[in-house]
DNA sequence: GAATTGACTGCATGATGATGCAGTGATTTA
DNA sequence: TAAATCACTGCATCATCATGCAGTCAATTC
């Protein structure tokens, strides 16, 4: 038996939610508020398992209610359920830590099935939201042909380190004039003409 | 009406999944494969709209075959159906190219509903799955107490950049001097003492 | 209204980096 | 077997960076 709270300051949908979620057989009941400020210090926010919660509320947002929920009642599970489908929100959501977050076109009976993998410690993420975090995966496979040897790679992540080329002589048993070879290999590879640039760009296309 | 192909080396597996899809109304046709090389020239995986692939599989694992199977193939949709559910082989496999990701615990009722999911666009991730992905982003937000001001943050983007303290100086109307000044300020904040560690950190906990 | 703080300027010095050029010795290729 | 390539060494020079110290000026705090 579970106890389930939603923040979301369409009366409507809420109270539909609501109505739908409490004749659940496994709920035993359902509270909702209008805003974070309202829920925050209510008692029977502290009592629920869930919170599912808007982003797009009068006062605090949803997102930046998470932490100020989650500091109130760490136990909670917060289920984020908006219209945002953007990748800002959603990454900005699952940093704060919410479990899981659905679009608004969820039907009642996904909704409940959230819940319920939400329970058995799953984090259910909508297809549409999930696509967003596909691309972002996709995103990041874009590898233009830069390939670094063994040498190469350990001479760069030594950089980003911040050893200086003297150090990284040192540790990988080379002169300084050695890792100047290199760093020269190196910056020829990525197009750039310097250690900062060069850094940036290791990390960032993850080339080590 | 949808043609599906199923690579998954473990027969009865297969089969089971190849009768119920067989049995979907809007599924016209289920082709099994046991390998990613005994698929990929087949005719069958060329008419597919979606493809329901293993990881483990015998000679070309599922992950590496994603590209040699999208090379071929470039408008199917792969789902990848596996008992792996760790972050390396998730994100592996959807920086390759796969659209979903399901643990294998899946009924056939929600496999089903994934390949709904897919042709109308969206990307079915499980729960469990989903979990990890959003641990991934949770561990990103340990945010140190480092708080730099607007303008740290642009000098220490422009660093990112590539560029010298002069240059920076010349870009925010500041003496060089001036840019040294807030460079002291960032390197204590982020306890380092160079240019490269302060990029590195800078960018790796995305404080910009 | 004196003291403190923040955001600089200015200068100096030594360390580190960027780059060009010359050369060696081992391995690969023609 | 001569030629080219690779992985360095070594050196030189100038640019850039790291850091310390002294001082200005405006805004804030006591």
């Amino acid at each position: 038996m579970t106890i389930i709270s939603i923040i979301e300051d369409n009366a409507t949908l809420r109270e539909s939610w609501k109505d739908f979620l409490n004749q659940q057989e496994e709920i035993e009941e359902v509270f909702g508020f209008e805003s974070v400020r309202q829920a925050i210090h209510s008692t029977h926010l502290k009592e629920s398992e869930i919170l599912l919660l808007d982003i797009q509320l009068p006062g605090i947002n949803g997102i930046d209610g998470i932490p100020l929920i989650l500091k109130e009642n760490p136990e909670i599970k917060i289920l984020m359920v908006s219209v945002l489908d953007d990748e800002e929100h959603i990454f900005k959501a699952l940093k704060a830590g919410a479990v899981g977050y659905m679009d608004k076109n969820v039907r009642p009976d996904d909704l409940l099935q959230s819940i319920q993998d939400i329970l058995e410690g799953g984090s259910p993420i909508s297809p549409l939201i999930a696509g967003k975090i596909v691309d972002f995966f996709k995103d990041q496979n874009k590898e233009d042909d830069i390939h670094l040897n063994k040498r190469e790679k350990k001479i760069l992540s030594l950089m980003i380190d911040g050893k200086t080329f003297a150090e990284i002589g040192k540790i990988i048993y080379l002169s300084v004039d050695g890792v100047r070879y290199h760093v020269r290999n190196i910056y020829y590879k990525l197009q750039v003409n310097n250690k900062a640039a060069a850094i940036s760009i290791a990390i960032k296309r993850q080339l080590l």
